[in-house]
DNA sequence: GATGAATGAGGGTTCATTCAT
DNA sequence: CATGAATGAACCCTCATTCAT
């Protein structure tokens, strides 16, 4: 029988390359980079050693592949919050939220985020880097479009303090024991005022024109 | 004739255990927790495998030593910084500042401290969140301290991003190569700026009368 | 196509699993458990560490392997010899003298029997109390099916004091440099002849039915 | 100050080996050769390192000074309990005996005899041989001096029979939980029973003579 | 393409022994 | 002589990666 390439195989190799990534994103979650074994990431993907360095080169590079597709995850729910809100302010607060509310919700993502991506080899970190800073980026630009309503001096570090407050505070909450956590909105809504302070605007000026609230879809 | 343990050999021992622990320090801060080995450490301390076991129980164990070691170091720079200013505000700025500029000199502390200790197991996460946590609780008594004349909403979540803050401005300016980085200060003060803002304080109350290149002391 | 697991590869799996109990009997028997170290069973075994530990969790479990794997095949041994025997004291008989002869035959398995998995662990002492345990109960019962023509007083006792006797017996002959040893049969009659005394019988009336050099069969 | 060897110092000496002795019978008794280390005999001896290597060569060396010392303690108390018994089978009953309550009243001593020093290194092998050898040789003498009124065949391997079925008893004695243990007594003469029946005698000429509890003497 | 057995370099840790004080 | 800190060789075990089937 002649070998011969077909749609439906195609759609099954991506399929499987699917579920070892997500078996990895959950498995790295979990236990972290360091603590996960390649089995322990086949065991949960109906898949194979030898399937996985198919279509893995190695252990770092599913990492890659994970925290790449976090990033697009990320930049896509983040779009969609934005893209329900007004320009200006309620913007900056709908993205604070939503992300917050993102990690708070996978906390396993958010612990790849923010923790478990550092601190590995060059590649990895400029991967994570790069992440971080399509986000900063897009605050950065967020914040320039602000003028001249409001005028934020320093951009680029008002930018990188608005990531810190927001993963800060979600890695901690996460590391609460789940009893003792408040509702998350409530926090999520506590750290985009302090943002918001803190590139020199007003809480007040925002609720009015767009309440938190308006944004809990939550997965 | 009975042997008696001199003063002059617990000095050595003492001297020992330190260089040692200042190895590890430096080692795992260069190289990070998992990608440092103890012949690594051992081979910076003029020292031996079975001395390095006998002053620490393992190589979690010493990351501990070293996590409590930093942890009690930075404790003493705050204080020291923040005796030097007059209360209120000032000693915020001073406190962002000097944590900043701490981080800032100390690449590897400030590894160690933010990245490197998280996602390990759960003896040092305690450990590390302990350190973390103490200085949220400076921060947050010095926020309420500020009262009446700034109140601050959400007194804890505002000490969490005050740490997110200055932990990722830190990071991130360590992130860059050394020849585009911008004056640790001039960030320390935007950092600074961003915090007292985002506590709902204004920066030019502050500079007047504690100008922020007071606390210039680089190790 | 889907991989499917052949019987071969089940066979190869069987086949390796083989070779390393093997060298591990062989390595144990000659060095003792202390002294034998996962890499010289390797090297008996044309395999590699990693295989060891795919095939067993850890040295103490290809121990308890060994001594499972022996215990097995002295009760087929013993089975064998009296399964060619008449019943009662002939049978006592033939044990003794086979247990003896496979004991001097193979001082490896007899190291490992007698004196080598004493002291270890508490795991592998109690397998080594099921062995000599279920010796015990075996010339217990044949003591036992002695009645009315022997009656044993303290059963279990002297069973004990049986099994004691062969080992020692063995142990010492094998403990002999070998130009020294007296014939290994003359040794086992003179053995079969002291417990059957012991137990209250006389050798003349089994000899004549039951000539000890019946049951040479030597490996 | 002159150094003078003075007779005090000379008896110091000796109660400090003496204390890292007993030390060592207590601590290999208790965890077998191979589990005990140099600082925990130590530990038990109110000495030091230092100290254990100024009176032992090596490891080796004092578990060889335990055995020696125990092969003396044991012959010390077969002798007593011989010169106490009128000559012949009494005199075997009492040895058996004797032998079998020793070695249950001193639980750690019996396992470093029995199988503690065999498989260690040649050396060793062979003092523990020595041991049991004078054992046998003592109770060849008996049995050869037992003549004309028993004549045991083969004395050699009746002798060896004859410390096998001891030594398995009592070991298997001291295996069980203490709950579970019969009197050792009772277990003891059983023993003796049995090796008597083994050299071709008969218990009950004995008992009469010598009855077993005559020797009751537990430490 | 899929499978999972096979590989071996490398890591953490122990402990008998030495030696400066 | 006593002390106990210092040494380093050696062992058990893990796991990323390869490759024969």
């Amino acid at each position: 029988m002649v070998y011969r390439a077909t749609a439906k195989m195609a759609d099954r190799k991506a399929a499987r390359r699917r579920k070892l990534l997500d078996s990895a994103t959950r498995v790295f979650g979990q236990h972290g980079y360091h603590a996960t074994t390649v089995p322990m990431i086949v065991a949960n993907s109906e898949s194979s050693t030898g399937s996985f360095y198919f279509y893995f080169r190695s252990k770092e590079d599913v990492f890659a592949a994970v925290i790449e597709d976090l990033g697009k995850e990320i930049a896509e729910v983040l779009t969609e919050a934005i893209s329900r809100t007004a320009t200006g302010l309620p913007q900056m607060v709908a993205a604070v939220t939503r992300l917050f509310l993102f990690l708070a919700d996978n906390p396993g993502k958010a612990r790849i985020l923010i923790v478990e991506s550092s601190g590995l080899s060059p590649r990895l970190e400029h991967m994570r880097r790069q992440i971080v800073a399509s986000h900063t980026r897009s605050v950065e630009q967020a914040l320039g479009s602000l003028a001249p309503l409001v005028i934020v001096p320093e951009r680029s570090v008002a930018a990188r303090c608005w990531l810190g407050a927001v993963y800060e505070s979600a890695y901690h909450w996460l590391e609460l024991p789940s009893e003792h956590r408040p509702h998350a909105e409530s926090i999520a809504r506590a750290v985009a005022a302090f943002v918001i302070r803190g590139i020199g605007a007003s809480p007040e000026l925002v609720t009015h024109a767009a309440p938190l609230m308006d944004n809990p879809v939550r997965q």
